[in-house]
DNA sequence: TTTAATATATGATATTTGTCATAGTTTCCG
DNA sequence: CGGAAACTATGACAAATATCATATATTAAA
């Protein structure tokens, strides 16, 4: 099993701000886990006694709407953390994760992290500085939705995807979701995200292969509408 | 001008997590203002250089949409501080605020925050505990604006107002908000929350005078549509 | 490989919500 | 007090989006 100290992947989270000491003990209480693509991680509303840090794949967090739709909240990816604010309020979670890949992750139990979060300000400070940007997007999105069409989130949701998760050689969006998924990001029915998604193509703004998805005109996705 | 030993305000705030030498400095440097209604306290993409502590008074935080309607994202009220998250991501705001009624605040400067965020974890966990709640309630108002019609929304801005901020002897929610400010809490046209107010009223869920509004029916409000 | 299941696609139609126009009401100042 | 400005109210219509039906394509399973 690999240890943390050696480990690249909290250089983007947190835990790097842990001291020597700290990260041997963290590291010799995590398990590691493979999760296969399409496994519940974690369930809206239960205990999940401490933080997954993501060294592979991605998944993404939902939440079930009164209306029996989910709503992805957020993808999280390689090098983040996942369950801190569970963890810092002492609350069961309000979103279920689910893995979009096949993903390895590390879980660190609560009650060992805890101790760095009351002894350790660096670190407790690094948390808050990415839970305060993870807001600052939760108000982007808040504004978005409430005052955007959904052509218009649609497009967002591409270019976000583009810019924070990337392409691969040929240029396709390295996250390949449904258009279901995509539906719960932008919170419309599916058909709605067929057919933009159509239009966007018939209109040269993006070119499509199956479920995979390269954006041609970013200027124009840009300015929709 | 008072001084935070004596401030009851802190006890619902991260400030009481100071220690008293820490509190009395942070006494010792801030400043206290009166704000009238109506008044822009700062504005989207200021450095605010420091953090509010309400003592009096209600105000909205809101965000410039790219169609030039503002949404409004939070109320901030006595007891709360304001502005902590750019002061974390030492950032410009990515908010306004707009007093709603008479304010007095205290503004403490960035610099003698800053030092204690660094030195004291039981501080920094504190913040941290209120902006992971304030996450929570985020991905919450996504689920919401990206799911439910705007009469489920309103209804829910309605309770929530109840529910946070509660009524004075007559019943009336305590918060008075315009027509517009709905609008921007819901993410609608003035002219829908007009429409659904007056609906409401017509089948005996609220009651109004003037701004006012009193809740009268709250278990069909929860169970709109 | 064939079949079943799932995902994508598209049309027709209903519902929701936004926009514009206009009028009545309240509030705020000079 | 009186008049302007801002807010509330309502109708008519347009635009956006959801829903339902059905067809086709793709993927998974037997």
């Amino acid at each position: 099993m690999s240890n943390c100290e050696q480990c690249i992947v909290r250089q983007f989270n947190a835990l790097k701000s842990l001291t020597k000491e700290e990260l041997t003990r963290i590291s010799n209480c995590k398990t590691s886990k493979t999760i296969s693509k399409g496994q519940l991680i974690f369930d809206e509303g239960e205990h999940i006694n401490g933080v997954y840090c993501i060294r592979e794949g991605i998944c993404k967090l939902t939440k079930l709407s009164a209306n029996g739709r989910d709503q992805i909240v957020k993808l999280v990816v390689r090098g983040d953390l996942m369950g801190q604010r569970s963890l810092v309020c002492e609350e069961v979670t309000n979103l279920s994760a689910t893995a979009l890949s096949e993903m390895k992750v590390c879980f660190i139990p609560k009650y060992e992290i805890m101790t760095d979060l009351h002894e350790n300000p660096e670190f407790t400070l690094d948390i808050l500085q990415h839970m305060a940007k993870d807001l600052r997007e939760a108000d982007n999105v808040i504004v978005n939705m409430a005052q955007k069409s959904v052509k218009q989130r649609l497009a967002e949701a591409l270019l976000y995807i583009h810019s924070a998760f990337g392409t691969d050689a040929a240029g396709m969006l390295t996250i390949v979701l449904s258009r279901e998924d995509y539906a719960n990001i932008v919170g419309t029915a599916t058909e709605s995200i067929i057919r933009i998604l159509s239009q966007f193509k018939k209109d040269g703004l993006i070119a499509t292969k199956g479920k995979q998805i390269k954006l041609e005109d970013m200027a124009t996705l840009r300015n929709i509408e």
